[in-house]
RNA sequence: GGUCCGUUCGUCUAACGGUUAGGACGCCAGGUUUUCAUCCUGGUAAUAGGGGUUCGAUUCCCCUACGGACUACCA
């Protein structure tokens, strides 16, 4: 069998989306499960969308994501360069040739007049007005100019473009590893430009010049590409070449209501739709990524990865490298997904607490050194060990141990008044007296101790515990009370006593 | 409008002619817990509709409905 061979091409006019994410990541595993090549190629044909930090935003993301590529843009490789722009010279020669061949023409309409052309056709009550079969005889054309007007207009420097001549009546199959056979008349496409006037080519003759030369093996791209896929067949009939396999991927939907995600619904819904972080250049606008949110790029990765594909057993979490053992085009389904926001924190959740205490200490040490904190890292693994399994995204981390690390400043009103009694500074001195009679301030030891004081002392229970919770935490949340005495070591736990004594004693 | 693609719990999906239609997220209830979470147990909930084919259809075929993509000198 032939070396597998695919590549990811997204064109750089602004951050990749998660669906672009997921296109890019089914392509990586296919590769790696069939020991082949990943290759990223940049489709820049189009000057006037070109944004700047849309190529190096694309780089980073599937960087943080872990999909790494053998070849392509900020790599090298046998069939460098792979950004289309440098490109340039190499797409001329083919559409020339398929001129000579008569299976392309010049056209020298202004943008203007084919304007006309679709008013025209449209007034006439024809429902898809284009160019092809039925229009092309009454355009400006190299089929409608003779040759030496046609040469003279080349020579005199008018701009053009240049189009496939489609056949007419020609059964057009393109097969599709997804969906099967899709059958299309060939006279429901259009001449499409190929060449545009500015010297670039189009993406249609760009792509499968590129994916001839780069020896692609399979396409795996959106389905939004399906209705293009006929013309691409055509092309490599055209140019003689043997076509790659296709599989079109299904859609990522958005979450509410129907229709494709896009960049809008993160904002109104309040989720990220984009890997990372994304400043537009042009109007300065930011939009959320997954990575500042404080997602893992692990959970973020085996999250999409089951956006329409599936294992076919019960297995839900996937490591990357168990993706690449599991992956196959297919166990990819056939309709679009929803975009589950809450399953994205599932995911996050479930890989934050299944991290090394050391690893989530690594976490904790970055956010703690943003605001000018630092701790001993075994003290770190301590806090980590306490709470991460409270957490859903990285920045809860701070939200759940913060009080680890500096003494409330202030005390929850609602859970002050309800355990705050007449008799409970007294209390606070005897739990002042208790502690620092404790010798052994290991968590087991202290939550044992602590309840046999509490009975001894013929306190309630709760009444103790929520009030020594307000004292230590400034609320009603956190881990155990013992665990977080301990963690805090005796001194603290005593100074903090002290100083609720002070500050909620009227 | 035209072309193409699609349709199983609210969501992601399994079941490739025979299952009480399975799992996960969410939600609800119970348990664990001194708090809040986690965790555990249980529950809720689906084959879009109509025709065929077949002993038997979620599964195969047709129609309808609904949804989506595409319809540029954009990718």
């Amino acid at each position: 069998m032939k070396e597998v061979r695919v590549r990811f091409a997204p064109s750089p006019t602004g951050p990749l989306h998660i669906g672009g994410v997921r296109t890019a990541l089914y392509n990586y595993l296919f590769a790696r499960r069939h020991n082949g090549k990943f290759l990223l190629r940049i489709e820049d044909t189009d000057q006037a969308r070109f944004v700047p930090g849309a190529e190096e935003y694309i780089i980073e993301a599937l960087n943080w994501c872990g999909i790494h590529y053998d070849e392509g843009v900020g790599k090298d490789g046998p069939h460098a360069p792979y950004r289309q722009s440098e490109r340039q010279e190499i797409y001329k020669q083919y559409a020339d040739q398929l001129i000579a061949e008569g299976k392309a023409y010049y056209a020298f309409d202004t943008p203007e007049e084919l304007e006309q052309m679709r008013e025209r056709l449209k007034a006439k009550g024809v429902a898809t007005p284009q160019y092809d079969a039925f229009t092309r005889g009454e355009m400006l054309n190299s089929l409608t100019l003779n040759a030496a007007e046609t040469q003279q207009r080349l020579d005199s420097g008018e701009s053009y473009v240049i189009r496939i001549l489609i056949p007419e009546n020609e059964e057009v199959v393109v097969n599709d590893l997804i969906r099967g056979e899709v059958l299309v008349d060939s006279s429901r496409l259009d001449d499409k430009v190929l060449f545009k006037s500015d010297g670039m080519p189009t993406y249609h003759l760009a792509n499968i010049v590129d994916d001839h030369l780069m020896e692609i093996s399979h396409v795996i791209r959106g389905e939004e590409w399906l209705p293009s896929a006929p013309l691409h067949v055509l092309l490599y009939k055209y140019l003689g070449w043997e076509p790659p396999l296709f599989a079109h991927l299904p859609l990522l939907l958005k979450p509410d209501g129907n229709g494709k995600l896009s960049k809008r619904d993160g904002d109104r819904l309040g989720f990220p739709v984009f890997p990372l972080q994304w400043a537009d250049p042009k109007t300065g606008e930011v939009s959320s990524g997954y990575r500042e949110s404080g997602y893992l790029p692990d959970a973020f990765v085996n999250m999409l990865a089951l956006l329409g594909w599936n294992p076919g057993t019960e297995q839900e979490v996937f490591s990357m490298d168990e993706l690449v053992e599991t992956f196959s085009l297919e166990r990819v389904g056939k309709s679009g997904s929803k975009f589950d926001p809450e399953k994205a924190k599932w995911f996050n959740h479930h890989y934050l607490s299944q991290l090394a205490d050391e690893e989530v200490a690594g976490l904790l040490k970055k956010i703690l050194a943003e605001i000018g904190l630092s701790f001993e890292m075994s003290f770190l693994i301590n806090v980590a060990g306490l709470v991460k399994e409270r957490v859903v995204l990285i920045p809860d981390l701070w939200e759940q141990s913060h009080f680890f690390f500096v003494a409330p400043e202030s005390y929850d009103e609602k859970v002050r008044q309800k355990f705050w009694k007449p008799e409970t500074p007294a209390m606070l001195n005897d739990l002042i007296a208790f502690f620092e009679k404790q010798t052994d301030f290991s968590s087991e030891n202290l939550d044992g101790s602590l309840k046999a004081w509490i009975q001894s002392k013929g306190f309630g229970m709760g009444q103790v515990m929520n009030t020594l919770r307000l004292v230590l935490v400034g609320g009603s949340f956190g881990p155990g009370v013992a665990a977080i005495a301990s963690t805090l070591g005796k001194k603290e736990v005593i100074a903090r006593l002290q100083n609720a004594l002070s500050r909620l004693v009227e």
